[in-house]
RNA sequence: CGGAGCGUAGCUCAGCUUGGUAGAGCACUUGGUUUGGGACCAAGACGUCGCAGGUUCAAAUCCUGUCGCUCCGACCA
């Protein structure tokens, strides 16, 4: 019993179903009916619930606000924007009915044609640049800094829960500046709050770039990414941020008069994450036996358990647990009150355990009557792993006070071994010949946990990387910015290049 | 939209080749014994065998059609 896990498979025998799994132990969602859409349950949705107030205040404090934008977006709006349409009209949901009546067959059906069809937003660029335009008449009325929370739908073959769904929950930020240079600089800020974000709230170390021309959003002049790596070693795209120059605001018409009584078109920039950080999160950090929480998103930091095996302690037991349960809570963590279950369910205490566990709950707390004639708290480390030998005891009297740390302590630690990890499997790569062994999988037919991020120079050409998507189903994911620039040659062509940049398969 | 596979209890699946009363494990309910790391015993509840036709005395099983799902490709945050 000791060595089984509370997951099957293993990462190591299939990640993308050990994924699954590890998600529905976690009760965090399931897939409905509808094929694509998830339902997130309490469990997930708590998580999410944690991000986005953790991330609204770092929009409100760098002083953007929220507004809402319809769901609907007219047909034509698409049409305005050229690589927009190329970019996504082949997974819009489309609205061409507004009712329903019963056939002869007694079963319902559409009616009532619209005279334009609507799309379902997959993004929401065009109708809020045709707000933009109708609010902006001079330069006075710039900049717009809005944000929304929002579902948007984007018709996908392929889902997978939190990654990659066809409606998922994000947030879009859409700015517009008087000049190049001021939305350029909020596209940089941006990105760096989603850095911040990744690495302080959720533990994940994230490469902070440019996107090649060929992975760019559709529509925009440049595109900023933060890139994760999970422990398949794929990357992730975690959240990208883009300046569109002043392609949105010429299709929408977002026009001012300048300071110098000139009519000029505005600046504008976009931003977004996504319920995606969530599955990004979960394949960064879980183990074989379930979920693994960076602490600042765990909606519960503390769960308490109390130990009765006999019932003429039961009580002093219990009160003893409440009594942490209520120190804990006066402790703050970044700001907070320390989140604490108590869970005084009637089960069996190991499938208590193992469901706290599979929750990835930061820290366990059990007290029994032992713990009262000791006067301590036995204490378990979820990112210790799950053996019971992990466990430690430590005086009650104390424990509360040191909850800050201890929390503190597990981010830590989460983020050093996500880092670690990545940084094994980030390999400057010299060659052409390297660079494909890096990628081959050595069993073709169940292809074993392989490659990661390699860092290898590129003369800049499309041409090349769509050749070796196309051989390896590696993309570029970024170019990244704290590399320093190092002159060298192209590994594929030998052409000069100026920088090296990410090369990796990616979700 | 191509290629493959699968639809049987809440879940994972057996049964189908060779037609004959609908099965197992896990989960669930009740009672009891347990209880410091995934407990045990007993009793119980749970099914239009994806759907529609056909063959047959008889279909989960054979035939035809159909719908859905999963995986692999193409596409994507």
């Amino acid at each position: 019993m000791a060595d089984k896990t509370a997951i099957t498979p293993t990462r190591d025998q299939n990640f993308p179903e050990w994924y699954q799994e590890v998600i529905t132990a976690a009760d965090m969602a399931e897939n409905s009916e509808v094929r694509g859409c998830m339902v997130i349950k309490p469990c997930g949705y708590a998580i999410w619930e944690q991000i986005q107030s953790q991330l609204d205040a770092k929009f409100k404090a760098t002083g953007h606000k929220n507004a809402y934008f319809p769901l609907f977006i007219p047909l034509s709006y698409l049409e305005k924007e050229a690589e927009h349409v190329a970019g996504f009209a082949k997974e819009c949901a489309v609205v061409t009915h507004h009712r329903l009546e019963a056939g002869p067959d007694g079963k319902l059906r559409p009616t009532g044609a619209l005279t334009e069809p609507l799309i379902v937003r997959p993004t929401s660029e065009t109708i809020i640049g045709a707000a933009y335009a109708r609010w902006v008449q001079s330069y006075r009325d710039l900049p717009i800094l809005l944000n929304q929370w929002a579902n948007v739908v984007r018709w996908e073959m392929r889902p997978r829960l939190f990654l990659r769904t066809a409606e998922f929950l994000w947030q879009e930020g859409h700015t517009a500046h008087e000049t190049s240079d001021e939305a350029v600089k909020e596209t940089d800020q941006m990105l760096h709050v989603y850095e911040e974000m990744a690495r302080e709230h959720l533990a994940l170390p994230v490469y902070v770039g440019r996107k090649s021309a060929s992975e760019r959003f559709p529509g925009a002049v440049d595109t900023l990414c933060i890139e994760a790596m999970v422990q398949d070693r794929k990357a992730v795209q975690a959240g990208t941020s883009h300046f569109l120059g002043q392609n949105f605001a010429k299709a929408a018409g977002i026009k001012y008069l300048s300071r110098e009584g000139k009519e000029e078109h505005a600046w504008t920039t976009s931003w977004g994450v996504s319920t995606r950080l969530i599955g990004t999160l979960i394949m960064a950090h879980s183990d074989d036996d379930g979920l693994i929480l960076p602490p600042r998103v765990a909606p519960t930091h503390v769960v308490i358990i109390p130990v009765t095996p006999k019932p003429d302690t039961k009580d002093a037991v219990l009160e003893a647990c409440n009594k942490l349960a209520a120190e804990l809570r006066a402790q703050k963590f970044h700001g907070d009150p320390v989140r604490v279950d108590v869970d005084t369910r009637d089960i069996n205490g190991g499938n208590k355990n193992w469901e706290w566990i599979k929750k990835g709950v930061p820290v366990r707390v059990e007290i029994g009557p032992r713990d009262l004639a000791g006067g301590t708290v036995f204490v378990a480390r979820r990112d210790k792993g799950s053996s019971s030998k992990t466990k430690e005891s430590h005086p009650a009297a104390t424990f509360a006070a040191g909850i800050s740390d201890l929390l503190q302590n597990i981010h830590d630690s989460i983020y050093e071994r996500a880092l670690a990890f990545r940084n094994e499997n980030t390999k400057v790569i010299n060659s052409k010949e390297d660079f494909y062994a890096f990628f081959t999988p050595k069993n073709a037919d169940k292809p074993e946990i392989h490659g990661g991020f390699a860092l290898a120079h590129w003369n800049g050409s499309a041409d090349v990387e769509a050749k070796i998507k196309e051989d390896l189903k590696v993309t570029i994911r970024c170019i990244p910015f704290d590399k320093t620039p190092e002159a060298g040659t192209c590994i594929f062509t030998g052409e000069p290049s100026q920088q090296r940049v990410i090369f990796a398969k990616s979700y």
